[in-house]
DNA sequence: GATCTCCGTTCAAAATCCGAACTCAAGTTC
DNA sequence: GAACTTGAGTTCGGATTTTGAACGGAGATC
């Protein structure tokens, strides 16, 4: 399989992968949500070549990820800002975040506290059953193919 | 900034990517979680080269994510298997499977059910807070430097 | 002893990625 | 008005990765 095909492939995960995979996206898309909007900071921040900042700024706006909006003219400039499905990209980067976290930082804890606005906690992110609201973990999930377990979509 | 500085980081977002943020490593880590164990398995069922599989599985070992362990002598065959340190990548595969979900399933539904053994229905993962338990989304945080915001560390 | 399976390794060709330089358009400084 | 600066890219040659296909070897099967 090429990496172009993932976006075929009869799996979620294939399909999510074939958009943020790439090897640079979910670095842009971590200072997305920390704020970062403009080609210059993207570039940067992560020193990377600005053929790459481009090709991948480009695909997530494609996506429909990022949206490109002009903030002034004359000359006219664009930032990129995350969309709604964008925004859905949130518990992603709180899991990779945890995980990191838990097994990489060292004794003085991890480099970036998280504050939850609605309890004014320190917090870290929890999965639960959308259902009965209990923590899940690997071993409580059984996965069966579903419906949607044909080849193809039509993007959009 | 090349891929392998990524570990360096002072952001957990950046040393657990350096993990498993490789093209294909994320999709070895799908396998793994369906309960692919074997070399042979995985190659075919990516259909990619032999020689990715290989690095790929030999980094994920390497970082304890993995644990590849005899099934059988003569001739011996080793099986790899998710460690604790790779099961708590649950969340991470999981926040996929829901973005994919949403907004990549057709209008037949997602490609994979997942059963919560503990209250048995079908479900998908959502993110709570760790202290007060209510669901948290991109608006719902405040990300601020901790005390672990230092470069290098020493894996394990 | 010929063939098969599983698990890799090796190697050349193809694709991708990277750094550095270049472009362009508009402000700003002097 | 000449020289600089800034933001946002594009171009291009060389370095790195990925791929496909072949090879190896250790036992099992026929």
């Amino acid at each position: 399989m090429k990496w172009d095909e993932l976006a075929q492939e009869p799996c979620s995960v294939a399909r999510s992968l074939a958009v943020i995979g790439d090897r640079w996206t979910l670095m842009i898309l971590r200072d997305a949500f920390l704020g970062v909007r403009r080609f210059e900071a993207f570039q940067t921040r992560l020193g990377i070549s600005r053929s790459i900042v481009t090709e991948r700024l480009n695909l997530l706006v494609a996506e429909g990820v990022l949206e490109r909006r002009p903030y002034q003219d004359r000359p006219v400039r664009h930032e990129y800002r995350l969309t709604d499905k964008g925004l859905d990209l949130h518990p992603v980067i709180m899991a990779i975040v945890d995980w990191g976290d838990r097994h990489y930082a060292g004794e003085t804890g991890p480099p970036i506290l998280r504050r939850h606005k609605g309890c004014g906690c320190d917090f870290h992110a929890v999965q639960v059953c959308s259902e009965c609201g209990d923590p899940v973990t690997a071993r409580d999930v059984e996965a069966r193919p579903g419906l949607g377990a044909a080849r193809l979509r039509s993007p959009t």
